[in-house]
DNA sequence: GCAAATAACTTAAACGTTTAAGTTATTTGT
DNA sequence: ACAAATAACTTAAACGTTTAAGTTATTTGC
């Protein structure tokens, strides 16, 4: 606290004019003289004014926060996406003058009074969702609330006002063409969570792709129960396993791949010459992977701005956002699915 | 928001008392009867009422907010031990009913104008200042405004009120004493960018650990000037291009021990046999990584909790939290220092 | 039985802004 | 020259709490 901060008033006594001569003299109403808000705006800055944001809250009614609850499963699960949509999500609010309110909570019953505690109680003006889930209860919560939302992922809720999103059918399309193109023949895919829409959007790209050739065989998929290592061991063991040993492998995430890798790798397998690995979110770490990852780079720090900016215009309630803004992902190759025997 | 909220005038309405009863019925306060009590907390139940923050923060002035400014060089940079701090410190204000705020930064002048504005306009209580840095203007800043605070990691200042951090040289210790045990002589350091003063806290705490052993040598060491895999790489390059080549690496990060890993597979070492690598944080990557990483483990969630616990009792201003608490951290040996060859 | 203490409230001010609705004094239009 | 318009303010209420300082009515102490 600056303690005992200087306050309108204060200013007013020493300038001579009214508390509501110096709010809008601070403001630049034009209702005040030139001079005047001059002279008050210097006297303001001389006496280290700052305004009280409390008040003008409650003023306003308007927090000029938002609000992120990150869905982590444990502590210790970081992943580098959801740092990278933070820093992207922070500085546009910061820019914009908002703050932001962060928590994280795995998903499940005890989100529910994260998001009541922030919404009833007015700590935030909106939300930005991340990794939107099949029968979303945040998305029914903040429409029944009337508390405006952003969601990062596509979601398949009509209610839902603005969401950024990448086109998983364009980046999937890229990445067997790829393969392809590497003479790869049957392609294994690791599909996220069932509970996150992106792993129906996976799905649904994934056949659509192979559905365009027919030599091609890709049947295979499992399922991950969240986007971490090891899950992508387990599953690239069972995939491993079976009869039909895939010659390519598609993970719905980078850190999936990662551990896909070591799993193929730990059964005596050449990652990019015995199998192909491909990633999705090209994390830093996939470059320094042994071998580096191929995989489907996203603008993810851009993609956390620009969720906010839509957000901050709902909020404004001015021009309203289109409806979503959909990102075109492109496919980083690297080792992993055999790069360097084309070099 | 809730949208024209219930308001303790409201429910004064409906209960026929006056708003200040309710206030205290609400709060539980002893001068309103038992009876009465229980009725009000009844009907405000029924009716909804969610009290206004903003009213409640101006009435107090108090926000029951913290503020956390991420020192994140670039935004694809994800430091995972500071999402995993970000966990803890977010739980920790949760459990207690603060809010957290949070934003994201590179160290710089940039940064102050972010720390005027949580603290001169009175959006937080208080801030946890990680990663303190030698001259650390944060900590003048805030010791001049008096914002409480409390840091992660140790500081030189002898103002600081608290802090958590983690000993450095019984980690360093338990370090050298493992890598002698498995035969190393000729030890190197790469150390944290020398704004850190985690950077001093490692020298030091290796030259005292080596000079226990007059047999072995540890007389290089080579900065890095962020904590990321990429100096780590260029790091290790150059230890790796000179005379009298180390057979022990100890990183001041385990990204930056990855990024050395990598390198020193590049240049076609085995990593464990040639040369044995060292880490520290033991972030959830160490373990998948080839080979995996010994490192020093840091219970990282409970350091963030623990600092937030410290941060609320100053604010609180009951009694003082003890200065600091000072972890222990413990060597998780995996096979980058060679636990294969004992297995 | 009467003063003093207590229980259970109420009143009113305060926290620091913003803003709708006045109030002057000056300028403009004719 | 006089009404109408405008510029530059001021007044006062409002936002929703909390709390110090009253105010009763009842209980306690002796």
């Amino acid at each position: 606290m600056g303690q005992g901060g200087v306050t309108i008033k204060d200013i007013a006594k020493v300038v001579g004019k009214s508390p509501a001569a110096v709010s809008k003299a601070l403001r630049g109403h034009q209702d005040i003289a030139p001079e005047t808000r001059r002279m008050i705006q210097q006297v303001a800055q001389e006496m280290g004014y700052k305004a009280n944001v409390a008040a003008r809250r409650l003023q306003k009614q308007r927090t000029e926060t938002l609000g992120l609850v990150l869905p982590v499963l444990s502590a210790r699960q970081a992943d580098p996406l959801l740092t990278e949509l933070l820093s992207g999500i922070a500085d546009c609010a910061t820019t914009h003058g908002f703050d932001l309110l962060v928590s994280t909570c795995a998903p499940g019953p005890q989100e529910e009074n994260i998001y009541r505690r922030l919404a009833d109680q007015g700590r935030v003006d909106g939300f930005i969702i991340v990794q939107p889930r099949r029968d979303d209860w945040r998305i029914d919560f903040l429409d029944q609330q009337k508390t405006p939302y952003t969601t990062i992922g596509n979601t398949n809720s009509a209610s839902t006002l603005s969401s950024v999103w990448v086109d998983i059918n364009s980046g999937v399309k890229q990445i067997i063409a790829h393969l392809i193109q590497q003479g790869r023949q049957n392609i294994a895919l690791i599909l996220p969570p069932p509970g996150l829409l992106l792993a129906e959007a996976y799905l649904q790209a994934f056949k659509a792709a192979i559905a365009l050739h027919p030599k091609i065989a890709g049947q295979l998929s499992i399922e991950t129960r969240d986007l971490s290592q090891k899950e992508g061991q387990r599953a690239t063991l069972a995939l491993l396993d079976g009869a039909d040993m895939p010659d390519a492998i598609i993970a719905g995430h980078d850190l999936v791949a990662l551990g896909a890798m070591a799993a193929a790798q730990g059964q005596g397998f050449e990652i990019g010459s015995d199998i192909a690995m491909v990633g999705f979110g090209d994390i830093l770490l996939a470059e320094y992977s042994q071998p580096p990852l191929t995989t489907l780079h996203q603008p993810t720090y851009n993609m956390g701005q620009q969720a906010c900016q839509m957000l901050l215009k709902i909020i404004a309630g001015q021009t309203l956002p289109p409806p979503s803004i959909v990102i075109e992902p492109w496919l980083v190759i690297r080792q992993s699915s055999g790069l360097d025997l084309w070099v």
